[in-house]
RNA sequence: GGGUGUGUAGCUCAGGUGGUUAGAGCGCUACGUUGACAUCGUAGAGGUCACAAGUUCGAGUCUUGUCAUACCCACCA
C-alpha cells in the first residue's frame, strides 16, 4: 500500500543505492546494441554541486535515462578534475590556518598534502550528483590525475613535441603575481575600473627647455620603457622622431621612434614604449629592435632595475607620481574609465611579464577541429554555438600550456648538463636518451612546471575511455553520442577537446555537443557567492525532492535561454509528483492491477480507447521532443498527459464505471488505469527517476524488468477515430460546467439537460455516454429533444456545435443577465465572422491561399454564421422579458 | 570597435518549416471539502506579441531600421 502521502525523502536515497548496487548504470559489453555515451564534463575535485551542475547534469540523466530505455548499449562516463590552482588554492588556504605555507613543505611534501586531502574530501561532488540520479558508471569513475590519464597527458605531450606543435619561448604572458604563474589568456577577465590617466613630459636630450609629453594609465612603467612613439603621419610631433629623451628620475635617455602604433588622435600623440611589461609595445619594440627592461618580480613588486625596488606597483605608483610632480614634469591628472586584467581564480591584476613558457602552437590544430565542424562531422545545438565557435578557433593565439604551480601534471621534459631538452614518456626512457645523445651517463634535470588543467581535461573523451590503451570501451563508444555543457566553457574545454580529439583520434570527440544557459536567480541576476544570491540545490532537493528539481530544470530548459531559478515553480512540480502519487493512490484503492500482456489494441469501452490513443500521442510527443533536445516541449507533453488527461478526465471519467455494476467494464478500466498509469511512469521516468521507480514498483510486484529498463514505446499505431466520441462528451460537460457556473447555480444542484437540434450522432453520443455525461456534468438527466420542440423562455440556452443546450430554471432565471451572456457570444460570434469574411471577399486571397487552407475558412465562416443564427433565436426568444 | 541573444498576460516563460479565437505555470477573481489528491477541483478575468516600415492573399513567426536589455570577443598610451 502507497503511504498517504508523497515524501520523497522516504524512498529517493534507497531507490539510488539499488540501482547503484544491481550494476543498473553499467552497459553491457557482450551486447551488439547501438551505443550512446557521454562524458561528464569534470566537476572540480573541490567542487559542491551548484545549481549549473544541476541543469547540466539533469539534462544529461535525461538522455541516458531515455537512450537505455530505448535499448542502447548506454554509459555515462564520470569523473572529477584536479582543477589545478582551484585545488591547490584550497589546500594551501587549508595550510595557512595552522599557519604553514606550500614552500614550508616543499614540493614533494605538498603535492602528497594534496592526494590526502583529495582521498578525505574530494568526493563531496560525487555524492551530490548521487542524491541527484545521475545514472553514470561508478565503477569508471576516473580523475584527470589517475595513473591512467597521466600516462595520455604524457604521451600526447611528446607525441606533440615531436611533431614541433609544443614548444618552448620567452614570451610575454599573463602572469598572476598572486599564485606566481603563467595563466592564459581565458583565465584573464577584464573588470570596468575607474582610473585615472597621468599626464607628464620627458625632456629631449640636448634641447633645455624642450618636452615630449606623454599619457599613461601605469607611470610606474616609465622605468622599463625604452623608447618613445611618434607617428610620422603626426605632423606636430613628428620633428620629435630620431631625437632621444630622458626618461626623468632615473635620467635614462631613450630614443623618440616612428611607429603608427602611436595614434595622432589619441591621448597626447606620443606613446611611451615599455616592451617588457605592454603586449602592444611588446610588438613595437620587435619591430624597432628595442631592449627589453623587466621591472618587475615575480610578485609583482618592482625590481633592482626601479629606484623603487620592492614597493608594489601601487606604492611604486604613488612615489613616482610624487616624484615627478617634486621635479616638475607632471602636468595634469584625470579620471579615465578603463579595463584591468585580473586573474579569474586569484583576483589579482594580472600583469604582462616575460619569461620562458611553454605553448601549444593552437593554430596548427584548429585547423581540423574547424574542418570537422564545418563538415557537420561534430554539430552544435543550438547550431548558432558553432558562430561563437568559428570565431574562436579562426583567431586562435598560442595556447599557454605551463604553470608555475606544484599540484598539475609535471611536463615530460628533461634538461641535459647543457641545457639540451629531452621529451619523453618516462624518465627511464628521457634517461636512455639523453645518454646515448651525450654518449656518457648524465644528469638530467625535471622540468618543474605543470600543465594547464584543461590540457588534461582536452583529452577527457579518450582518456577516461581507456587511451592510450586499446581499449573495448574506446572501441564501442568513442566518438561520444553528445557532450552537454554550458556557453560559458566553449573556448575552455569544448575547442580544446576538438583540437586534442582531432590531432590524436583522428575523430571528433562527440558527434553533437548541446549547450545550455546559464541558472539564474529568480530576478534574473548571475549567481554568485559574493552576491550572496546562490541557491544550494541540496537544499532544494531536502525541501522538494530530487525529481522536482530535475523536473523544474527539465520544462524550464529551451534552448539559447537561460533558466530564472524559481521556488514557486519547482514546489510546482513537487505538486506535480504529489498528483502523480495521489492518482497511483487511486488505481490501487480500485485494484488497478497491470496485466501481462495487456493488449491494449483490443479494449472496448470509449473512454478506454480515448486514453491510450492519448497515451500513446503523448508518447510520441516526448519520443520526437527529446530526439530533438527539445526538454521543455518533451517535459511539457509529459506533464499535460499525466496532470491534465489521465487525472482531470480520465480518472472522473472512470468513476462512474468502478462505482457500478458492470463487472466486466470495470476489469477491463482497471486493466487499462494500470496500463496508463505504467505508460506515464515509462515516458516520465527520465525526468523523474524516483518517484516513478517508487511507484512502478509497489503498483505490481511481478515485473519483467525495473522501470530503469523498461522497453520506450515504438511504433504505435493511434486509433484517433475511436475516441471522437469522447472528446465530443467532454466538450459538453466542459460547456454544461460553464453554463452552470455563469448562471451561479450550485454544484449540489443536480439539473436536468435538454439538447435541442441534436445531430444523430450526438444523440447517439448522448445515449451511449449518459451515465457519465451526467455524473462529470452533476445532471439528473440530459435528453434530446423532439423535433418540433418548443424552447420555453425560462431556459438559459448555450449554443454547443449544432446544437442548443437548454437548461430550465423555472422562474428564477435573470432576463437581463441572460441577454447580456448571449449579446456578448454574439458580439464575439461577429468578430470572427467579419474576419472569416473579409478574408474569403479578398479575391487575392481565395485565389492564391492554397485549396484547403481557402476551404477550411469557409468551413470556419459558416459553422459560425450558422451558430450566429442559433444565439440570435436564442435572444428573441427572451426579447420581451 | 566586432559579434551573439532577448523584448509575447501582473510575474516567469512556451510558441521547429508564415495559415483556427496567440498558450502554460505562478499570481488574481468567484464557487467548491463531489467516495485519489486543498501540495486539490470547477469556472473565469487578463495580451495593439517593444516600435516603425517592408515582403506576402495572409506576419508573434520572414526582411530592414529604431529603441530597450543581456552577454561574448578585442582594444583603450
Amino acid at each position: 500500500m502507497l503511504e498517504k502521502n508523497y515524501t520523497p525523502k522516504d524512498f529517493e536515497e534507497k531507490i539510488y543505492t539499488d540501482w547503484e548496487n544491481s550494476g543498473d548504470f553499467k552497459p553491457d559489453m557482450r551486447s551488439d546494441k547501438d551505443a550512446f555515451s557521454i562524458v561528464i564534463p569534470p566537476p572540480n575535485v573541490t567542487g559542491v554541486l551548484h545549481m549549473g551542475h544541476a541543469l547540466d547534469n539533469t539534462l544529461q540523466d535525461i538522455l541516458i535515462r531515455y537512450n537505455r530505455m530505448q535499448g542502447k548499449n548506454v554509459l555515462w562516463q564520470v569523473g572529477t578534475d584536479h582543477a589545478g590552482i582551484a585545488t591547490q588554492m584550497v589546500v594551501e588556504r587549508n595550510l595557512a590556518k595552522e599557519g604553514i605555507s606550500r614552500h614550508d613543505l616543499g614540493r614533494e611534501k605538498f603535492v602528497e598534502t594534496v592526494w590526502k586531502w583529495k582521498e578525505k574530501s574530494g568526493g563531496t561532488i560525487t555524492k551530490q550528483l548521487r542524491r541527484l540520479g545521475a545514472s553514470c558508471d561508478w565503477d569508471r569513475e576516473r580523475f584527470t590525475m589517475d595513473e591512467g590519464l597521466s600516462r595520455a597527458v604524457r604521451k600526447i605531450f611528446v607525441h606533440l613535441y615531436k611533431d614541433g606543435l609544443i614548444y618552448k619561448a620567452k614570451k610575454l604572458v599573463n602572469w598572476d603575481s598572486k599564485f606566481m604563474t603563467a595563466v592564459s589568456d581565458l583565465e584573464v577577465i577584464q573588470k570596468e575600473t575607474l582610473g585615472k590617466m597621468y599626464y607628464y613630459k620627458y625632456p629631449i636630450e640636448n634641447n633645455p627647455g624642450e618636452f615630449i609629453h606623454i599619457a599613461t594609465t601605469r607611470p610606474e612603467t616609465m622605468f622599463g620603457d625604452t623608447a618613445v612613439a611618434v607617428s610620422d603621419k603626426n605632423e606636430k610631433l613628428k620633428h620629435l622622431i630620431g631625437k632621444n629623451c630622458i626618461i626623468p628620475i632615473i635620467n635614462r635617455v631613450i630614443p623618440i621612434i616612428a611607429d603608427d602604433h602611436a595614434d595622432p588622435e589619441k591621448g597626447t600623440g606620443a606613446v611611451k614604449i615599455t616592451p617588457a611589461h605592454d603586449f602592444n609595445d611588446f610588438e613595437v619594440g620587435r619591430r624597432h629592435n628595442l631592449p627589453l627592461i623587466n621591472i618587475l618580480n615575480p610578485d609583482a613588486t618592482l625590481n633592482e632595475n626601479t629606484p623603487y625596488s620592492g614597493l608594489s606597483t601601487l606604492d611604486a605608483r604613488a612615489k613616482t607620481i610624487e616624484e615627478l610632480e617634486r621635479l616638475g614634469f607632471m602636468e595634469k591628472i584625470e579620471d579615465h574609465p578603463m579595463v584591468i586584467p585580473y586573474g579569474d581564480r586569484s583576483g589579482v591584476i594580472i600583469e604582462p611579464l616575460m619569461t620562458d613558457q611553454w605553448f601549444v602552437d593552437a593554430p596548427v590544430l584548429a585547423k581540423e577541429a574547424i574542418r570537422a565542424v564545418e563538415q557537420g562531422e561534430m554539430e552544435f545545438v543550438p547550431k548558432s554555438y558553432e558562430k561563437t565557435y568559428f570565431e574562436w578557433m579562426r583567431n586562435i593565439q598560442p595556447w599557454c600550456i605551463s604553470r608555475q604551480l606544484w599540484w598539475g601534471h609535471q611536463m615530460p621534459i628533461w634538461y641535459g648538463p647543457d641545457e639540451t631538452i629531452f621529451c619523453e614518456e618516462n624518465e627511464e626512457e628521457a634517461q636512455a636518451v639523453a645518454d646515448k645523445h651525450y654518449g656518457k651517463r648524465v644528469e638530467l634535470r625535471r622540468e618543474t612546471d605543470v600543465l594547464d588543467t584543461w590540457f588534461s581535461s582536452g583529452l577527457w573523451a579518450f582518456s577516461t575511455l581507456g587511451w592510450p590503451d586499446k581499449s573495448e570501451y574506446l572501441e564501442k563508444f568513442y566518438p561520444t553520442s553528445v557532450l552537454v555543457t554550458g556557453f560559458d566553457i566553449i573556448f575552455f574545454w569544448v575547442a580544446r577537446m576538438m583540437m586534442m580529439s582531432m590531432y590524436m583520434m583522428k575523430k571528433v570527440p562527440f558527434k553533437k555537443c548541446y549547450i545550455h544557459g546559464l541558472v539564474r536567480d529568480e530576478k534574473g541576476q548571475k549567481m554568485s557567492k559574493s552576491k550572496g544570491n546562490t541557491v544550494d540545490p541540496m537544499e532544494t532537493i531536502e525541501k522538494y525532492g530530487a525529481d522536482a528539481l530535475r523536473f523544474f530544470m527539465a520544462a524550464m530548459e529551451t534552448q539559447g535561454r537561460d533558466i530564472n531559478l524559481s521556488d514557486a515553480r519547482i514546489a510546482g512540480y513537487r505538486n506535480f509528483a504529489t498528483k502523480l502519487w495521489n492518482a497511483a493512490r487511486f488505481c490501487e484503492m480500485n485494484e488497478c492491477k497491470v496485466v501481462k500482456n495487456f493488449d491494449e489494441n483490443k479494449v472496448t469501452l470509449g473512454i478506454n480507447k480515448w486514453i491510450i490513443a492519448k497515451a500513446k500521442q503523448a508518447t510520441q510527443e516526448v519520443t520526437r521532443n527529446l530526439d530533438a533536445y527539445r526538454f521543455s516541449d518533451a517535459a511539457n507533453a509529459v506533464y499535460q498527459f499525466a496532470w491534465g488527461a489521465f487525472c482531470d478526465w480520465y480518472i472522473e471519467l472512470s468513476k462512474p464505471i468502478f462505482y457500478g455494476e458492470d463487472e466486466a467494464a470495470k476489469a477491463e478500466t482497471r486493466a487499462v488505469a494500470a496500463w496508463v498509469l505504467d505508460r506515464i511512469l515509462i515516458i516520465l521516468h527520465p525526468f523523474m527517476p524516483f518517484i516513478t521507480t517508487e511507484l512502478w514498483n509497489n503498483l505490481c510486484t511481478e515485473r519483467d524488468c525495473k522501470l530503469i529498463h523498461a522497453p520506450w514505446p515504438k511504433n504505435e499505431q493511434i486509433d484517433e477515430a475511436a475516441s471522437a466520441d469522447i472528446d465530443w462528451a467532454i466538450e459538453l460537460i466542459s460547456a454544461i460546467r460553464s453554463l452552470r457556473a455563469e448562471m451561479n447555480i450550485p454544484a449540489s444542484a443536480k439539473l436536468n439537460i435538454i439538447l435541442k437540434d441534436a445531430a444523430s450522432c450526438s444523440q447517439a453520443n448522448v445515449k451511449a455516454l449518459h451515465k457519465l455525461i451526467c455524473s462529470l456534468a452533476r445532471l439528473e438527466k440530459i435528453e434530446c429533444a423532439e423535433t418540433g420542440f418548443q424552447i420555453t423562455p425560462d431556459m438559459a440556452q448555450q449554443v454547443f456545435k449544432e446544437c442548443t443546450i437548454l437548461l430550465p430554471l423555472k422562474g428564477v432565471i435573470d432576463f437581463a443577465a441572460e441577454r447580456e451572456r448571449l449579446n456578448k457570444e454574439l458580439d464575439s460570434l461577429n468578430r470572427n465572422i467579419e474576419g472569416y469574411t473579409r478574408k474569403l471577399s479578398n479575391a487575392s486571397f481565395v485565389e492564391r491561399a492554397p485549396a484547403q487552407v481557402v476551404e477550411e475558412e469557409r468551413r470556419r465562416q459558416a459553422e459560425a454564421e450558422e451558430k450566429r443564427a442559433k444565439v440570435e433565436e436564442a435572444l428573441a426568444r427572451i426579447a420581451n422579458f
